[in-house]
DNA sequence: AAGGTTTGTGAAATCGTTTTCAGAGGTAGT
DNA sequence: ACTACCTCTGAAAACGATTTCACAAACCTT
């Protein structure tokens, strides 16, 4: 192909400058010219050089996203989100995945210098603030699901700490007293929220925390499965456990009916993101519903808006709510009903 | 930051050329210059502009990667691979969804025209043909779980046939023989390889085909779900259910547990794909295991092959072969084991 | 009919690199 | 001591667009 704005120009007759001025409709032109030009464009299949014009107008037109990792439905949710927002904008994306440290994110940052018109960052293992510094200050950035000391930053996170919160609470109000939880990766913002969150629950209503009820885990089934062997070695079992995410939920699930106990006769479980999945699991898994599809084409929304407009005032700090999803993998303890019945 | 290569060496005191040699290391350069030429771009945060250099160099560093859609892990698990041998081979990734018809691809394709050195197209609904019409010829494509008519390009698929073919011989070697199918979405490739290798397995047991057991779907758990609901019209039931993929799997399982019938004592199920979640199912999912990250990894390296050796002789199809992996969704025909003890 | 404005156009500068070309200076060969 | 050959360096020409500037022609005014 490699016609250049130059063979338009000779096989329509006119300068180089015209040809542009019709593409890029910025001056009025004769319209006689303009339709030669149009039909040389076509004629020659010409698309202009993207490098040559983001090299002389200070844009791309791409977006970066950089994620901590990828892995199931949460991330692939975010992603449909992000690449609807993306294309109805005309913008494209340049996505980069598994960088979790501050290095790894750096390295990243380099290789996306002047590629992209603006940055989304998900960064669970590191701070806003951090990131923020190993990178030059001009480019405009939303921070999704990310930690933020300060208000420097435009952030766009959802509500960790309060769906735990409403989650355990509804737990409590069925009556289980001793609640497991299986925990995320260590340092990851998101879980620990998640966390705070569980246990702010049962201080409110006077349970006394039992930190051997908290198990060490991740984001996977796997590590759900093994965390939920470990619970059986409890006796008793509690009577709920409470998973980090739908993933590590499945895990445990899949762990307890394994060694036949049944969810949620014997013991409640949930999970919390509300992938798509959830719906289907058996039991049904109660959960609390994060809109990652949502909230990927909202960040991206606002990218574009601080790309459009980088002089605006304050950066913003927006939550996304979650809601409780409750289906039949959370039910009330045979505990309260022996006492009830009693 | 805007430091240009003029910056750069202006503070080293030399000449730019000096200072691009320095950095791409292209010729021998005096010893203490080059030392200077290092402290400068450290000092000033130098990062070449990708734009100018790909303007001249004729090369991007990008490699571009259309997807039909995005939806659950088996397109995750597909990026993983993807996105880690893209990193590992310094290339940066661009990345659009949702693009099955001709005409969506079309237009992708002129957007990333120039700012990619090669494609990953994944085109389910479409021939390779199709899409190489509209495209200019000169940049190397490697087509992913495509359908290709001709031996003119380059792809890379995944057995659906034979590992469809393989899952219904070995129902029927359990002894079922009224095995309904739950069908993909109508057009897509991998969908009806895997409907035909299906049908063939009947065949080559001299089972009869059962058009009526065939059931409209797509590849989601709500359509499983509706498949589901639909097969318990029957009666008798049919005694297994093979599913186009896991998700849809999920979906029937979901449906005929809720009916109250047992999977896999009243009904055998199986899926496609091995996604990681079919391991945690209830009961776990016999399935057919595509390694999608995998394969994700190694198109993007033939991608990379081809991008560094464009001239090279024929264009390679390559198949990947896929397992079957049993779970304990899939059981013996109670109707064979009735006919056994008789 | 003369002067001022508008409209349309092309030449040339520019963006930030890489690369070619030619020249300067040093070393070795005879 | 003169030529031949390296080794290193800088000036300048690309790459392919956009945009400024200047100018010609056509259009109004009065």
């Amino acid at each position: 192909m490699g016609s250049t704005i130059r063979d338009v120009a000779r096989r329509a007759g006119v300068s180089i400058a015209t040809v542009s001025r019709v593409l890029n409709d910025t001056c009025p032109v004769a319209e006689d010219k303009r339709r030669r030009v149009e039909g040389a464009v076509k004629a020659l299949g010409y698309t202009p050089n993207p490098a040559a014009r983001s090299l002389l107008k200070q844009e791309t037109g791409g977006l970066g996203v950089l994620l901590p990792y990828v892995w199931g439905e949460f991330f692939s949710e975010f992603l449909v989100g992000v690449d609807q927002a993306a294309q109805e904008n005309g913008y494209f994306l340049l996505i980069s995945a598994s960088h979790r440290s501050v290095a790894d994110l750096q390295a990243a940052l380099q290789s996306l210098y002047k590629r992209v018109d603006g940055l989304l960052i998900m960064a669970t293992e590191v701070s806003a603030e951090a990131v923020q510094a190993s990178m030059p200050a001009e480019v405009p950035v939303v921070f999704v699901n990310t930690h933020c000391l300060s208000d420097h930053f435009d952030t766009f996170n959802f509500d960790n700490f309060e769906g735990m919160f409403k989650m355990t609470t509804h737990l409590l109000k069925l009556g289980h007293r001793r609640i497991a939880f299986v925990k995320g990766p260590p340092g990851a913002y998101d879980g620990e929220q998640r966390l705070l969150g569980y246990r702010a629950a049962l201080e409110a209503m006077d349970v006394a925390p039992a930190p051997e009820l908290e198990i060490e885990a991740d984001y996977s089934p796997e590590a759900g499965y093994e965390a939920g062997r470990d619970l059986l070695a409890f006796d008793p079992l509690p009577t709920a456990v409470v998973a980090v995410n739908d993933y590590c939920a499945i895990g445990v699930m899949s762990a307890l009916r394994e060694a036949g106990v049944r969810v949620p006769e014997d013991v409640s479980v949930s999970g919390f993101d509300g992938i798509p999945s959830a719906r289907f699991t058996s039991p049904p898994l109660s959960t609390v519903h994060v809109p990652m599809r949502e909230i990927g084409g909202t960040a991206i929304e606002r990218l574009i808006e601080r790309i459009h407009n980088p002089s605006a005032r304050h950066p913003k700090q927006q939550t996304r709510s979650v809601q409780l999803v409750l289906r039949q993998s959370t039910v009330q303890s045979r505990d309260a009903v022996q006492t009830k019945a009693s």
